[in-house]
DNA sequence: GTCTATATGTAGATAGAC
DNA sequence: GTCTATCTACATATAGAC
């Protein structure tokens, strides 16, 4: 522990991150992850008992990298709306994967609700901490209705991303954030 | 051509379509639509060269069922905004499976887009029809913008079925039609 | 047209040498 | 801790009898 060991297992980690992103879960098989990082496929079983044991640990992953993003739109300004808007900016920030691949989060949570019910469950952790995010923010805006707003907001991102990458619609992407935008400062703040 | 071998035919599609929208594409095998149908596997390439050509006449299948769905809205009133509400209320008709399965097109174009592009096209006929027709319906609410107001439609009602499914939410199906039938009635007619 | 048997490849997972 | 060889299951696809 925290020695090669650890540093493999975070390699596994993030590779199969990356593949999970841009083939989907059950495309990615254990020679793809071989493939990507030059560990040989029998050696997963030492660091992850199955499959789904490395679907936990990317999901794990996810949430403390997100929880860091979430963290630096606070840092950026005290202000909510400012907050908002820099979570927001996601949307560009990642837009060259996104128009190809879709949202990580949302495309791997569509995946996975079509298999038994756990596996759902835990790809929408992040989901589950970007809502609670956004219902801070909003609950900060004294918005009376603060977890429907951090849904709608999601949902209007999970949207776009869903749009953009069927079409391939890099400028769809532009136009839907600056309309994001303007809702999210016209959001009172009393 | 038009005896048995058509009737199996046409079984195997929907059995296909039924479960790629509840197990996804690559997670549903022949067997799996063998058992549905009582049809031997081997049959399978009697009708269809591959499994890429089952999920074609799916595709097929799907644009052909949601044009006379699309043609049902329009017969049931001359307004563009009525129509539109008539498209926008398959939330709800649908609620049932979209927060369990999520949207039959959407995670099916999401699911390809990781594929080769190919598929993906194939996947996404779908949503372009329905593009087309909402933008019928907004060119006749003379909206200058109308591809715009389509791709914003679609979008919303994406998001929607992706966070309700995400979360198992039916409520906020319900929710959200609202808000967005109150924007389908805000849309200008000049 | 219908069905069984089978070919071929690859998936996730395991055993055991080193 | 690392690696190779291998197991078992199941995928798509094919061959050929009926």
């Amino acid at each position: 522990m925290g020695s090669k060991g650890e540093n493999n297992r975070q390699l596994i980690v993030e590779a199969a991150d990356q593949l999970f992103y841009t083939r989907g879960y059950h495309q990615t098989s254990f020679r793809d992850i071989s493939d990507a990082t030059g560990i040989p496929r029998g050696n997963f079983y030492y660091y992850f008992k199955t499959k789904d044991d490395i679907l936990n640990a990317v999901v794990e992953s996810r949430v403390e990298v997100w929880g860091e993003m979430l963290h630096a739109c606070e840092e950026e300004s005290t202000e909510p709306r400012q907050r908002l808007l820099c979570f927001s900016n996601m949307l560009t920030k990642f837009e060259d994967n996104i128009v190809v691949n879709g949202c990580p989060i949302g495309t791997l949570c569509s995946e996975l609700a079509k298999d038994e019910r756990n596996l759902q469950e835990v790809s929408c952790a992040v989901f589950s901490l970007m809502r609670s995010w956004l219902v801070e923010q909003f609950t900060a805006l004294n918005c009376p209705d603060a977890d429907d707003k951090a849904m709608d907001m999601l949902a209007r991102m999970q949207g776009v991303t869903v749009m953009a990458s069927a079409f391939g619609d890099r400028e769809f992407i532009h136009r839907s954030l600056s309309e994001l935008q303007v809702w999210i400062v016209s959001q009172t703040l009393s």
